[in-house]
DNA sequence: CACAGTGACTTAAGCGCTTCAGTAAGTCCA
DNA sequence: TGGACTTACTGAAGCGCTTAAGTCACTGTG
């Protein structure tokens, strides 16, 4: 009954010539119904249906049409890395919803060894628009989109002319976070730093080293950090700062460990990520520090995992949701022909929780 | 200088036209560098760069070849939900490593009401090969994938025939995990199951209501349990289950807060899921229930969550990246043609950390 | 009753590329 | 010096679909 030779598929010509119609009634069937009568409708989709013709191919439909009817996610690293960051989940989520009634695929680009996907996999991948998540200012992948021609959303970084951004006020949450603990009278503070490239290991770093990192977020939260900490008549050159990947929670948690016994003077932390607060909190835990009496803590983010930590940590909040809503947003806008509007910058706050309090010998001899 | 006018972007034939070469021959260029002179190939590619050619249109290079060049992954649950999961984002990196080689394209499809991707939009989706993730028994999806006739790749469930499967020994997992609490003493033993379905909010469940569930897995876990636990002398009937997402951690500690209070007498918790033992640890630190004294948890997976939890976690060792590059393999292995493998059933094992201990009043009166 | 209108299809021109079967010229060797 | 190869390219037939424009038979109208 069922032939054995891997026949080739049924096509659209198969199909109308079952019915004794012409190729474009059936393609009608499918994708205009008011133009043809129920009646017939009827018949071509139960010719198909025997045919086992399963409908219009989305290969050759896409060329027909001229668009894929596929957005490309570009990431900065490898899917187990990117997918160890909450805030993707969050974002990427809130993002497929909002470009749901687009109809659109979504096709995951892996970010490799320059902190975005290889730009070959770009030119290659059927999308009609690309977004680059966090990116990389050195990511290559972003000079092949240009090249050919797509349509770019930004998401956080890196911000490119012509591009539809969305981002946070990093800078603003950084000063807020640092302020906070200059208020509270922190004078010894350390910085945990995303890393910045793919491969690096991890470890303190210069200032000028941290400020010359190739994600633009990392600069401006460190910006941020700085000025404020200067201003509180600091040396920001003196501020200790060490740079490692909040997604790999067990070298973080060692990175952090390791940071603390190096330089034991310090009352406070302010965190790129609640990741790497998150694998703070386990390396103080492990040294007996208490938190926040020994050592007070600020994130980034508010992530779901802020406040499920012991102690909830003070972090900076940003609308991750939000994001990836006008991302999606954005991807349709563009989609439908419309130019790219003025970056949209989204407010940050900070969310004062238990992570955080006056250092207990202020002015005295630190433990 | 540059048209103003939104031109349409250069062809393979308008660079042809400016070389003064066949179509064919920059095709050759692009895709057989070993078939022109490289003189020749010099001077295509570089008309093409100064015309803007970004290369082969990938859309019409899959019509052309009768491929697509991409894999779609189709998910149980959106995309927030699916990435909570640890477990996913590990074996979806394996997953794409595996297939990185063969240069194809990873398209996401997340899930809905059914337990999978909506039917129509695995009709429309561009790929070659689907992979399903955890789908449940119901799930559309799939036999929208049957009717495309496309070849299938399963993750753990459901078990198909005539698509590769590659899973895991869910029953002598669940079995090992249960005798170890038998073993250790433990009469009063509750079980954490997954939630069946999207939208189920969570709760108690009754034995045939947990064993009738659309997921294999929970099926074969919630078995190996119960068999165990018969076995001991101990009425299944009696098992209290309760069902509820662990991707959804503020829900689930507030769900496993539920049934620790709703029945205060147990000693011990069998969880589906290392997540839903994490909220579990949550809850039981909540009720002042010290673990493993007051409580002994056991988890499922071995995700990096369950050596972060405190105290460490007792649970069934699966090889997440195993299953993740076997995946890859079996979906290359169907994409060159050859048949469905017998499925891969990958072990499990217990892992015995700090969670478990003999319950303190072994025979008294618990708490 | 002629005529504009409408409904129901059909025609045919693409969409942009791959690839197989040539062809023509050049190379090699007996 | 001529047949057998090889090299370097071309011609043309698809891949399977969409869609604007066209045809044709009816219907209702002034």
């Amino acid at each position: 009954m069922v032939n054995v030779t891997r026949r080739r598929r049924p096509t659209l010509d198969d199909v109308a010539a079952a019915v004794g119609v012409s190729r474009a009634t059936v393609s009608n069937a499918y994708n205009r119904p008011d133009q043809l009568s129920a009646e017939l409708r009827a018949r071509v989709l139960d010719a198909a249906k025997r045919l086992g013709y399963a409908g219009p191919n989305p290969v050759a439909r896409s060329l027909a049409r001229s668009q894929s009817g596929a957005i490309a996610f570009m990431l900065d690293a490898n899917l187990s890395i990117a997918f160890s960051d909450p805030a993707l989940s969050i974002t990427l989520d809130a993002f497929a919803t909002a470009i749901a009634p687009g109809e659109h695929a979504l096709v995951l680009l892996p970010g490799g060894e320059d902190g975005g996907p290889r730009a070959e996999r770009v030119m290659r991948a059927q999308a009609d628009l690309m977004v680059s998540y966090s990116l990389s200012d050195k990511a290559s992948a972003l000079q092949a989109v240009r090249d050919r021609g797509l349509p770019l959303v930004v998401v956080d970084e890196p911000h490119l002319p012509g591009a539809a951004v969305v981002g946070i006020d990093d800078r603003g949450g950084s000063e807020a976070a640092a302020r906070h603990l200059v208020e509270l009278g922190h004078r010894r503070i350390g910085v945990l730093a995303q890393d910045c490239m793919y491969g690096f290991p991890g470890g303190r770093r210069s200032r000028a080293e941290a400020e010359a990192s190739p994600f633009r977020i990392n600069r401006e939260r460190l910006g941020g950090y700085l000025d404020v900490i200067a201003e509180a008549g600091i040396d920001p050159d003196s501020v200790p700062i060490w740079e490692f990947s909040g997604m790999d929670r067990e070298r973080a948690v060692a990175g952090a460990h390791a940071a603390l016994v190096e330089e034991p003077g310090l009352t406070a932390l302010l965190c790129m990520s609640d990741e790497l607060a998150a694998a703070a909190t386990t390396a103080a835990r492990q040294l007996g520090l208490r938190v926040p009496e020994d050592l007070s803590l600020v994130g980034f983010d508010d992530t779901p995992t802020a406040r499920l930590l012991d102690p909830p940590l003070t972090t900076v909040r940003q609308d991750l949701l939000g994001k990836g809503r006008i991302a999606g947003e954005l991807a349709l806008l563009l989609l439908s022909g419309r130019k790219a509007p003025k970056p949209t910058v989204l407010p940050t706050e900070l969310v004062v929780r238990a992570s955080t309090a006056p250092p207990v010998s202020a002015g005295g001899k630190p433990r």
